[in-house]
RNA sequence: GGGCGAUUAGCUCAGUUGGUUUAGAGCGCUACCCUUACAAGGUAGAUGUCGUAGGUUCGACCCCUACAUCGCCCACCA
């Protein structure tokens, strides 16, 4: 029999069955097999990224799923793969220049490109191999990038057939433009953090009164957090019902600093109650702003370059960065007497996703797709429940999403990603930017969309063709992960055999980003939902409630717990604290759960293996010669497989190892093996045990992958020669025994009751109690005479006596186990009048609980309306609880 | 402005459709134990007006209403 190691460690054992588990192919999903399938796509995490805690939850989530559903009999793949992380990555290889004291323009984009590819090459699989130390059961031959030309071909047809649907269209916009990484963002790249900023009040005069001689007459006041925008003013807008600027009407303003004249528009949507009831209108840096320029036709003045310092416009202001402008601006003004007051403002403002930096609302020309014809199906299919969200209170957050949905902005400015595939031809537009092409008009000569770049222009047959330089959006790409990760737009046996795809495991952070797209794409794409359920799990905090983040230092490094305590323990713990799609409040000592499980495990393994004797293991289970303890824990280990499957159905992943922690720890170990230790039939036994440890080591398999897996190959050889792909435990129907198992229960609470006897009279550990079972019933009378050894050995006693009891041993205490009374002469061993106090005490607490019982029976409504058995469950407590007085109230009379 | 979550033992948190929970776990605490799988352990124990105030019900930690505190998300809060 093969023996494990005294010490549990796991670092011994992890690496070497991870690569024995790959070096056998176990997570390879076929699709030619008439197995029903199961997938989960991975979130791809992107390659500039290191794993933190949420990762480590993610991953251990879909890790379970996929384990357990392998088990199960399906086939059951787990994609794996990384996207390209446009803006990130580009940001981190130009740092990397930098160090070099080189810029990406000094490079030239193909140069620079070969660069990205070499640092992808470098690091770009450093957290795949990250996932791995978790245990994730990925079929890694898949593994798949965004960039990969399959994926980069799926790109290109999802944009060339969105474009000649009109659903991508290239126009003028206010979009969030990141000064630092030079790019257009999505509204969801732009994240709003409040910010408690000012508000500045400013005289904008009135034409012709320039002199401002006459307080409040001649000027208008208006209010702005961003003073430097008025350099791009254009007109002062007002409510029409607002009474105290109806004299504005015909009237001009003058700009403060550069002296431009200002229309007076009059619009609704201006709220008289927010500032002064005045709006200056800046069209080319606010959205508001820009959606009043075009109702009342006004021009788009835009003062700042894209890396945010002002442009010529700004005159004497003009190479200054926004906010020193703003500084500037508010100086001058202030020196002019045009500033009346400041207010501080709480308001939120957009920063870069990437870079932090604060965004600017920028008037653009940039790509768009059109989002509401491709949300109207995408709604439906939740609406109806085709796609699931658990737990459920997601739908809401997804639906308000979806039926208010924005056009996405997928053009940015930067070199890395997919280049989008459209070519102009030089000599019919006539252009200086390749970027300012417009082709909003209906004739599009000179423009060609398609796969390669076209041999000559389409309209006039030159030659002078140049591509978009702009590149799409990193979710452009991974919004079709579903699909593209499996060939299409080829129908591929992977695609037919696992789309639609099973579940969806990420976190709040990007149902909209990617799990609405998906749904778009995949609808629209593929004609289906590409998954049944979306799992969101919390968010990983730390103890003080704030998200982990490398730039706050907050983060507890799942390598360094799993360096300290081993994967298992590290996955174990995350998924015991984390109840569904509650946040985590992460801090290091809760990793001791995991850790003292692993522990206990090992150690009960080992114990197991080493008794095992090769001879008492021939042959099945006889039923017939199954102990109680035997019959009980048999039964049990039914129930914890019922259980725990369907936990795991319910997405309730910390329910599932509780119900296991709890099974293994305190049924098995604190008691089957201590039984298991007196126990005279060892060939029986050693059966039992061995049978309920490889159930519960299959049960706890997708939690614990590698401790499961190691102890598994050190038990006797059967046919399952690996625990990844053994099958997963059903309820077997002959081992199922109610009666036993509440017999043994009971017995249990005998040895409890007598344990706590000695403890609760404080009787010295040495000392031998006598005990006598006034067991009047049959049943009982036979658990106990048949289980005398194990409540002699466990409690520490000798049986006296078992029946009816006639008259009560002299100086005897006792307890009450249902309806069996224990008593233990106590003569001589204690002092009886310290313990007299807490006895009265105890009594009292029970006829108070005996009153309330007796207010609800006295209750008319509630004996007619309420169940039988309620019922006569308040009648049995009652019940109860005074033979329970009377028991105390004996024990306290044994010594008068 | 809208939406969502949290509030349960000293700490961190479970508690699935209201009645098998007279409210559970882990840590911590108290007492005893190195019993030949495990001291990262064993045995026994103490600790809760389940945020506040009402309501529905025969019955509420669970459902409804209001309030309080903390946190998150969304929104064109100039």
């Amino acid at each position: 029999m093969k023996e494990l190691s005294t010490r549990y460690n796991p670092h011994e054992i992890e690496e070497n069955i991870y690569k024995s588990w790959t070096s056998a192919n176990l997570f390879h999903a076929k699709e030619d097999t008439v197995k029903k399938s199961y997938c989960i796509v991975i979130p791809p995490p992107n390659i500039t990224g290191v794993l933190h805690m949420g990762h480590a939850l993610n991953n251990t989530i879909q890790d379970i799923l996929v384990r357990w559903k392998r088990m199960q009999g399906f086939e059951a793949l787990w994609m794996p793969g990384t996207d390209h992380a446009g803006i990130a990555t580009q940001n981190v290889v130009e740092k990397e220049l930098a160090k070099e004291g080189v810029k990406r323009q000094d490079l030239g984009r193909e140069k620079f490109l070969e660069r990205v590819w070499q640092w992808r090459e470098k690091y770009g699989s450093t957290i795949v191999h990250q996932l791995k130390r978790l245990g994730s059961s990925c079929d890694w031959d898949r593994t798949r990038f965004t960039m990969d030309e399959g994926l980069s071909d799926a790109v290109k047809e999802v944009f060339i057939r969105l474009y000649e649907e009109g659903l991508i269209y290239k126009g003028d916009y206010i979009i969030n433009w990141c000064p630092r990484c030079g790019t257009a963002l999505s509204d969801e790249e732009a994240e709003h953090r409040d910010i408690e900023g000012m508000l500045y009040y400013i005289k904008y005069p009135i034409e012709g009164k320039e002199k401002l001689e006459k307080e409040n007459e001649d000027y208008v006041v208006i209010a702005t957090t961003r003073p430097e925008t008025m350099l791009g003013d254009v007109a002062v807008a007002v409510n029409p019902t607002d009474e105290r600027y109806k004299h504005l009407v015909e009237k001009k303003l003058v700009l403060p600093l550069l002296k431009r004249d200002l229309k007076i528009i009059f619009d609704e949507t201006v709220d008289p109650a927010f500032g002064t009831g005045a709006l200056k209108v800046t069209p080319a840096h606010d959205p508001v702003d820009f959606e009043l320029g075009i109702r009342h036709n006004l021009e788009n003045i835009n003062a700042m370059n894209p890396d945010g310092t002002i442009n010529a416009i700004g005159e004497d202001y003009a190479g200054l960065d926004r906010f020193e402008c703003r500084e500037a601006i508010v100086e001058d003004l202030k020196q002019r007497k045009l500033l009346v007051k400041t207010e501080k403002h709480l308001h939120a403002v957009g920063h870069c996703y990437r870079c932090h930096v604060v965004v600017e609302p920028r008037l653009s020309k940039q790509w768009f797709v059109k989002m509401k014809p491709l949300a109207k199906e995408a709604i439906g299919v939740v609406k109806e429940e085709k796609i699931k969200f658990y737990p459920q209170r997601w739908t809401k957050v997804y639906l308000n999403w979806m039926e208010n949905i924005r056009d996405w902005c997928i053009s940015r400015q930067i070199w890395w990603g997919h280049r989008i595939p459209v070519w102009y031809c030089k000599d019919c537009l006539k252009y200086k930017d390749a970027r300012d092409v417009d082709i909003t008009g209906p004739d599009k000569k000179g423009v060609y969309v398609g796969r390669e770049k076209p041999s000559k222009c389409p309209t006039c047959g030159g030659s002078n063709i140049e591509q978009d330089p702009d590149v799409l959006d990193t979710w452009f790409s991974s919004w079709l992960w579903p699909f593209s990760t499996f060939g299409w737009p080829e129908n591929t046996k992977s695609l037919k055999k696992f789309y639609p795809t099973d579940a969806l495991v990420t976190a709040q952070e990007i149902i909209f980003f990617w799990v609405a797209r998906m749904i778009m794409a995949g609808l629209k794409f593929r004609g289906d939902i590409p998954f049944k359920d979306v799992y969101i799990h919390g968010t990983v905090r730390d103890s003080t409630g704030t998200k982990m983040s490398k730039s706050l230092g907050n983060v507890i490094d799942p390598l360094d717990i799993i360096s300290e305590v081993g994967s298992d323990a590290l996955r174990f713990s995350i998924i015991s604290i984390t109840s569904q799609g509650q946040d985590v409040f992460l801090s290091k000592e809760k990793f001791e759960i995991g850790r003292n499980f692993s522990n206990k495990l090992w150690n009960a393994s080992r114990y197991v293996l080493m008794n095992l004797k090769e001879e008492n293991l021939r042959g099945d289970i006889e039923k017939e010669k199954l102990s109680l303890a035997d019959k009980w824990i048999l039964h049990s280990l039914n129930e914890t497989a019922g259980k725990v499957t369907a936990s795991l159905e319910a997405y309730r992943f910390n329910e599932a190892a509780g119900i296991l922690y709890d099974f293994i720890w305190h049924k098995y170990c604190d008691w089957y093996l201590e039984v298991s230790k007196l126990s005279e039939d060892k060939e029986t036994t050693q059966k039992v045990l061995l049978k309920v440890l490889k159930g519960s080591l299959k049960l706890l398999h997708p939690f614990m992958p590698f401790i499961t897996e190691e102890i598994w190959q050190k038990m006797p050889e059967t046919e399952e020669k690996w625990i990844v792909i053994s099958t997963w435990p059903k309820a077997e129907k002959i081992f199922s025994d109610e009666k036993a198992s509440q017999s043994m229960e009971k017995l249990i609470k005998m040895i409890t009751a007598i344990r706590n006897i000695r403890s609760f009279w404080n009787v010295a550990a040495n000392e031998e109690l006598k005990i006598h079972f006034n067991a009047e019933d049959k049943e009982h009378k036979d658990v106990i005479e048949a289980n005398k050894l194990y409540i002699e050995k466990f409690a520490g006693c000798v049986i006296a006596f078992v029946g009816k009891i006639a008259k009560r041993p002299e100086e005897s205490v006792s307890a009450l186990v249902d309806n069996v009374r224990i008593f233990v002469p106590l003569g001589g061993m204690i002092d009886i009048k310290k313990e007299k106090d807490r006895i009265n005490k105890k009594i009292s607490e029970l006829e108070n609980c005996i009153r309330g019982i007796d207010n609800k029976l006295g209750n008319g409504s509630f004996l007619e309306r309420a169940p039988k058995e309620v019922v006569e469950k308040e009648r049995s407590k009652r019940i109860r609880y005074e033979e329970q007085i009377k028991v105390l109230k004996d024990n306290l009379s044994a010594f008068d």
